[in-house]
DNA sequence: CGAGCGGTTGAGGCATGTCAAGAGTTGTGG
DNA sequence: CCACAACTCTTGACATGCCTCAACCGCTCG
């Protein structure tokens, strides 16, 4: 047990409604770790024998294929990642790899299996995080697919702004090199989007955003429910990048 | 009870292993529904009310935004759709359209999410059938966002050769049209690769594909079981396109 | 202070989309 | 059975979106 992150932990939808007994013998199985910035803790194609859970920090979700990669998610505390891997016993799909010092408490893949077959209420919230998590990247899928970068990088602005708590002026929870790349674009090519989109209602200054013309933005970006939320909670791999701050 | 559809559905992961007495009771629930060609059987954005099974015919995905559409996967018997979506009593993220003359068993949303709360072989089946689904998409992403459309469309053909079971030579699941959409191409830059492709080991007649240098396609698509599979098992919408006929 | 890194900007090139036309195929109705 | 319409597929010409390469700025940190 450590109590200074169990209670954080026990918030998440995903274990909010097990049995305490459970819950409990489940931590006490786990551990926590701590990793320095920049260090790959998951490479791609590895066992999955740990549910991971951020509860300090931030992880980089990378896809790499022929020397090549990009960002899939940045996942932020608390939340977990990689649960299905864990849960198919199967190879991860994705490298993981911190932004920053992190602390990861560590969860055993098979006590974790074991569990939701003991446990209903468990059992039911997986099912929730995964059918979740599910969607996200599915709504991810189709906003590469049906939008252009300008398209995608006006969306994200726009929405950024919006879990932001619709203020009209906020900071880039990310470099922008990895937004590019999560956005599927070079930074080169997001550098100058940005600097186009000043005639579209939104002006940048460094990390700093400023809505100027929400309404011109939105125009661009035409925000849609079924691509863009609105079901996005943080507390999943598959919501991609962290709100921002405002 | 449909004694001609049950057996099938029966022997699909998802259900394989519910008891019996449930699973009949989930059954006498559902109906079949027959719907001809080209018809839109679910509209993006509407509330999911019934799970999907295709036991006849093949239906099309589609993600649809701002007047454009693209094809995210191609279902076929037997197997089941929108599942996510019934799981978070939410809207739709994509229109069903069928392809051909479709025969559909509609398992009522509630009476699914009402199941897996009393049997608990069902709810596990439901989380390995979600875990995989997520992968399959995830999979999907990474084949987006890190090959250009000459690597997808290589990658493509050489699946669907393997899908095929290893056959040098088959024919085309789906049109090329519809291809070229779930490969986030348009249907002259698709027609236009395949003929440059020829020099690289595979031969295009009609929608006959000839496998000429096998090595030769390879060292373009790079196969990666991190992307292409392996687990790429028919039972599930998100495994996308299905597999050829040699 | 200098190296390294993120970000920006410009020039040029390649990949991909758009528009248009025509061949081949399928389906339909007279 | 044929004629016609509608559709897919292909090909060409052209436009453009995006990437690549390179240089430079500013910042951070050893």
């Amino acid at each position: 047990m450590r109590p200074d992150t169990d209670p954080q932990i026990r918030h998440l939808h995903l274990f909010r409604d097990m049995a305490q007994a459970n819950f409990a013998e489940l931590m006490s199985a786990s551990y926590v770790q701590a990793f320095p910035p920049g260090l790959e803790m998951i490479r791609q194609g590895d066992p999955a024998d740990f549910l991971h859970i951020v509860v300090q920090g931030s992880v980089e979700l990378v896809g790499q294929w022929a020397g090549r990669e990009c960002t899939m998610a940045v996942v932020r505390p608390v939340s977990t990642f990689i649960l299905a891997a864990c849960i198919r016993d199967a190879p991860y799909l994705m490298t993981a790899r911190t932004l920053e010092r992190t602390r990861i408490v560590l969860v055993p893949a098979s006590d974790l299996r074991a569990m939701f077959r003991r446990d209903t209420e468990f059992a039911v919230a997986v099912i929730n995080e995964l059918a979740s998590c599910y969607r996200s990247v599915v709504r991810n899928a189709k906003s590469m697919k049906l939008r252009n970068s300008r398209e995608r990088v006006a969306s994200y602005l726009l929405r950024q702004s919006i879990l932001a708590g619709g203020v009209p002026a906020y900071t880039l929870p990310v470099e922008k090199r990895l937004l590019a790349s999560y956005l599927g674009m070079t930074p080169e090519n997001l550098s100058r989007t940005l600097r186009t989109l000043e005639t579209d209602g939104v002006k940048i200054d460094g990390a700093r955003v400023i809505i100027t013309d929400r309404a011109r933005l939105a125009a661009l970006a035409k925000p849609d429910k079924l691509i863009d939320g609105p079901d996005t909670h943080a507390e999943e791999s598959g919501s991609g990048l962290p709100a921002a701050r405002s």
